[in-house]
DNA sequence: ACTTAATGTCAAGTTTATTTTACATTAAGT
DNA sequence: ACTTAATGTAAAATAAACTTGACATTAAGT
């Protein structure tokens, strides 16, 4: 799965630490999701569409190695 | 979380077991999905999203104890 | 009432997400 | 060059997702 974290974090100014925090997870699971090392629960996903203000789709999305 | 993944499987007339296979789960997997024993993640949310033809907000959604 | 498809559920096991702590690296400002 | 904030990364532990196999229950049709 790839994602556009980097981003969208940029657009709202935030830090991974921030976003984190407005989140309720910790700053490594930001870290380990944006950098692809392993995929968010949905929970997650639509805690992120909430702070950026759009959705899921359009920073979370399938690659082919995600298709069966 | 909440989900209206029972409506979205009687619009597209499928079982749990084929949209199960569709996605490439079990079919306990998606019988735990829609009786929200557990979260599904991100890549899961976004297959069930290309077959319903519809974005993950629309059968997927916080719940007040979802919320930090 | 019988049969069959669909759904619900459970237990045990494997894999993956997430946390905490801790340290290294990069970027920016002064 | 120095300081500090931000990011990257890693190991160990815990929690949660997901699998397989098996069986019980419900729903629908005949």
């Amino acid at each position: 799965m790839g994602n556009r974290l980097k981003v969208e974090r940029a657009i709202k100014d935030l830090t991974q630490a921030q976003l984190a925090d407005l989140i309720g997870v910790s700053r490594q699971t930001i870290n380990a999701i944006e950098k692809g090392k392993y995929v968010p629960s949905t929970v997650l996903a639509l805690k992120m569409a909430k702070v950026f203000g759009k959705p899921v789709e359009e920073f979370f999305f399938l690659e082919d190695e995600d298709l069966d």
